[in-house]
DNA sequence: TGTTAGCACTCGTTGTTTTGGAGTGCTAAC
DNA sequence: GTTAGCACTCCAAAACAACGAGTGCTAACA
């Protein structure tokens, strides 16, 4: 925190502009003069920190809520402070670790857990999004279940598992379906869902030789079912924690933000959004009031981090808390969490 | 509303304390004695009704708030009203049915959007849980997905598919896998899931006649996926509706009830309660203030309907909303609810 | 005997005023 | 460049006043 290459801040408005954040971060309130005066070692008076004061006030770092109130931070103070100013703490992971794997059921069960611990954690709001595999088909089978149902299995490179019933007018003999399950797996097999198409379908009829009527149908249900978006899955935990912070209650926003955590919708724009920003080394990325991509959240700090699952599946975390919540405890989590992920869930893969 | 079997409540009282709860359901505010002189069409000064008033509150039905202030109805009240006072709309119901159905796609979509609905119509919160199937097994099929791995597919009577992913040592060869699919079939078709137990497996296993260690194991994951207990699934919505309410937001009761709606196992105990307490012909059951089930709600009124699906199977309904909420819409919608249900979802089978 | 007008009283709500104090900006002295 | 001092601002909390809705009770009335 000696560095400044920001704009014009010499060494003695840094320091200062660290302590007003970390008292407010501390407390929530607004910071005067005679405080910081104190607080820190530069022994200066309160009436030098006066001065100094209203210098960043001009440059934009801090604002008065009102006169004779005392600062606090700005986007723009935050900003600096996320990038700049914070310590990366270095503590020790292993109870992280062990809370989570200790129960490793099925993935969604993790999933939950994770969210629901980093929630106690930090004390803000969470949500973890299931990790999307852009997949590739591994084994499929038709069986009929009925005169007239087939069941359409289709199981992914990641284990992953599809299903789907489909109903048909007449019966389909076993030979056929014998034949057809023989033609798809080779024709399908390795094929990403995205490639099945259209004209891959129409292709497979024509090898299919067989022109009835089930068979087309069948075909037609299968691609359906196969060409079908898994919508993205999204676990939620400590949403209740936004009603803790009084800057966050006023107005109706309180009750849009639960809504959204209610509804999902948004934080799922808010995962394709931050899997699209490939964020920079640390797959870390902090969105202070405004910078969010998400409108219901911009009196809100945002903090997203993806993770990896080896084999380039992706997943989002996100913390939603106040501007002024604590981003080294947050970031700290995140990292952690980051690093361990990879080994917690690929134990509890198959859904 | 002429009849009174209620003690001691004489036709005028009746009416009175009609008057009173349907004036404090509009507008939320106590009710004093010259409101109710002049809504009613008795033709009684405000002094005799406030003797009357007095009776009543002595009787248990309404009480005061604080000394001069009108009279509010306390639980016993409501109790009454939604007994013996309440008045049952008949309205009529296609418009509920189309906004469902239009889009009849998955279960999954359905659930969440009767519960979007019902919140909308009603302005409270509203749960819903999916059917629960205690079903019978209908097809068994296992799989070889790779050297080492099996997939187990039951499909039960519902068309509700399940499917376990079983790791093996040893590969398996395909004669023996379609003979183990011929004995599961025939041994397990039609067998409940809480039917099949050790005992069936080690018959089971006596009966493959092949005393090799795979099976054995394969015999047991299978055993073992059958018996996991699906977790009931929950869909909320307009969980937010509650901080409408100001005698609900009071304390950190809005929290509670919030986490309530995010966390679920509450609403899953509600939900086996309810299933339990047969309710009566309407299947419509009422929980005023401390009547409820769960702690969490005691403020709170809590409406549950019970919707059957044609085989037996059961799924619960429930509103949750101030004590003063709207008894006879809320009724009335679940009502045509529990009718339209098994229509809506029996078209949308299959998870 | 039941009903009602009248009246004194209660008490929460709302609005106004007062006060205190934290904090500022500015000026003048060091 | 730093700081002590001072006048000034303005929010928050407390204190106060007025209002009015509503009550219970009593006494008169049909």
């Amino acid at each position: 925190m000696e560095k400044n290459n920001e704009q014009l801040l010499d060494d003695r408005k840094v320091k200062i502009l660290d302590a007003i954040i970390r008292n407010y971060l501390a407390t929530g309130e607004p910071v005067g003069s005679r405080t910081i005066s104190k607080y820190t070692d530069l022994n200066l008076s309160s009436a030098t920190i006066r001065n100094e004061m209203a210098d960043l006030e001009e440059l934009g770092y801090i604002v008065q809520p009102h006169t004779s109130a005392g600062r606090i931070p700005s986007d723009k103070g935050y900003r600096f402070y996320v990038d700049h100013l914070m310590k990366e703490k270095d503590r020790e992971v292993s109870e992280m670790k062990k809370f989570v794997i200790e129960k490793t059921q099925k993935m969604e069960q993790v999933l939950k857990s994770v969210a629901k611990m980093l929630a106690t954690n930090t004390n803000y709001a969470t949500m973890i999004s299931a990790p999307t595999y852009h997949n590739k088909v591994k084994f499929i089978q038709l069986s009929s279940v009925s005169a007239h149902q087939i069941l359409a299995v289709v199981v992914m490179n990641s284990n992953i598992v599809k299903n789907h019933m489909i109903d048909i007018e007449e019966e389909l003999d076993n030979e056929t379906l014998l034949k057809l399950n023989i033609l798809l797996n080779s024709a399908l097999n390795g094929l990403a869902l995205q490639e099945i198409n259209l004209a891959t379908i129409a292709r497979l009829k024509e090898q299919a030789g067989i022109h009835s009527q089930v068979v087309s149908d069948v075909m037609d249900a299968l691609a359906q079912a196969l060409s079908e978006q898994e919508d993205l899955q999204i676990y939620t935990s400590g949403a209740t924690n936004i009603l803790k912070y009084p800057e966050l209650t006023t107005s109706d926003n309180a009750t849009n933000l639960l809504s959204a955590f209610e509804e999902k919708d948004e934080l799922i724009s808010l995962v394709n959004e931050t899997l699209a920003e490939t964020s920079s080394e640390t797959g870390i990325q902090v969105y202070i009031g405004n910078e969010t991509p998400i409108q219901t959240m911009k009196d809100c700090s945002v903090v997203t981090a993806t993770y990896e699952l080896g084999d380039g599946v992706k997943g989002t975390i996100g913390i939603i808390g106040p501007k002024r919540m604590d981003y080294e405890n947050v970031m700290d989590n995140l990292k952690t969490l980051r690093s361990q992920l990879d080994g917690i869930l690929n134990k509890s893969k198959g859904s």
